[in-house]
DNA sequence: ATGCACCCTTAACCCATGTTAAGGCGCGAC
DNA sequence: GTCGCGCCTTAACATGGGTTAAGGGTGCAT
């Protein structure tokens, strides 16, 4: 069974087996975190990298009069802070959104088996992009597109990216936050991110309770949101074994 | 004479003379763009790595509905495509702003430099996730702040990151763009755009004329705008050779 | 069982920014 | 010269989304 952060990985580089069991071994050890707690706070130096294992966790900044942005989602098998290979202290902090699990790895391990490993190497690239390329979508969605087709697009996005750690079924997907924070990440208010969610929910596209998300019909919401999943650059490479699914929604749920 | 892209790494990473010879001569050829042409089309899978020498280019992705957002300013120094070590083709056009040289670094060229010195690996890591930072702070200010404060912030880290480069002089950058280009980076309308630059410049903050721009009261808009260069993570480390930090754990700060 | 905290929902009103449209200036092409 | 074309500027009006405020559900602590 793989952590999800090797799943994740094994979409952009084709990991060895000997690769993926050297990561797993660099794990030191597992800590949980209620939900809304910080796990890494900014300013720190952090001298282990944080991978989610379980959970939902984000990035953040906030503002001098107390508003939040929040700037990234963090999902099973994506890392918190590749970033320390080379930057000083965070610039952000990070802090779950549901209880979580994450597994930490310390700095000096992940740098000598990067050292050792050119497709360890090139892993850890490939993360730190994909990263970069959601970071460009969202900046997009921030400036040209309304609320209600942002909202639909980080939907479709969350779907693609828990599909490729194995994490969606049948069009339904874990959404363990709150309003407040999905406003939070969209750049909208609590009051308007409600509209637009009856809004979804009145067009029969999504129904969202109790922490699951379900899209009800994958391909109106994709259009309307406009969502092209070729900047996840979520395409497995040829590989030696093992095969995992590929791209977004494309069934319909039962 | 280094060339800016030097300059701007020297910020991150202490490069040795070797390091900074081996960069200069890994450059293939120059090219000259006009101002608002295409540098890299989406889609294309570049065989080098593109740095801007003089003049300013941008990222930028087109929506269905003709808009154009931009996604990063590339300026002296900044390098277009670091990507290409590990992710497929372009998922976003690069094009000129204003009539620009370019340097090309064919990518096995900088692929064999990063294998054989540490510090240049260190340094390429370094750009990119300053890049990301940058774009971090970017989506912040399209979030949660107001028109008139993200131009302020924008036009901050602009002197700051040209300062970084030696290309500002006691407050005087160049600003060689339309105001729609500025709209289509920040988010908004030209026309409000245009708004937010008299206001600017009716406050005494700014002059903007001719493809310069002035920062009058630089300390009065950093205030306004909140500004804090920290993000750039322009801390050039101590001149003497391999200064790095080594990863190891430290308390934790303030 | 009561009360409190957190979250979702709704409504009325307001404002920052968008839209549309028109005029002017500067500059290169002819 | 003068035509045309970017680009900047301004104005009148429209609207998406913000603000404020209130009520209701649920679950947990006492």
């Amino acid at each position: 069974m793989p952590t999800p952060f090797i799943r994740k990985l094994k979409n952009g580089v084709d990991l060895s087996e000997a690769d993926q069991d050297a990561l797993r071994n660099a794990v030191s050890r597992r800590r949980t975190f209620e939900a809304h707690q910080d796990i890494i706070a900014e300013g720190e130096r952090p001298s282990d990298v944080h991978v989610v294992l379980e959970g939902f966790a984000c990035r953040y900044k906030l503002l001098p009069d107390g508003t939040r942005q929040i700037m990234a989602w963090l999902l099973p098998g994506d890392a918190c802070d590749l970033n320390v290979f080379g930057l000083g202290p965070m610039d952000h902090g990070i802090a779950t959104l549901s209880a979580s699990t994450i597994a930490l790895i310390p700095n000096a391990a992940l740098e000598r088996l990067s050292k050792d490993s050119v497709a360890i190497t090139r892993a850890l690239w490939w993360a730190t992009l994909v990263d970069e390329a959601i970071l460009r979508e969202w900046l997009v969605a921030m400036g040209r597109r309304p609320a209600d087709q942002r909202i639909a697009h980080l939907f479709c996005e969350l779907v693609a990216r828990l599909t490729a750690v194995g994490l969606a079924e049948g069009g339904t997907v874990e959404l363990p936050i709150t309003q407040v924070e999905l406003a939070d990440t969209v750049g909208l208010t609590s009051v308007h991110v409600n509209r637009i969610i009856q809004q979804l929910r009145d067009q029969g596209m999504i129904v969202w309770r109790e922490g699951m998300l379900d899209i009800l019909r994958p391909q109106a919401l994709q259009d309307f949101a406009d969502f092209d999943p070729a900047y996840l650059h979520l395409t497995p490479p040829p590989s030696t074994h093992d095969r995992a699914t590929s791209a977004a929604g494309e069934k319909t749920p039962a």
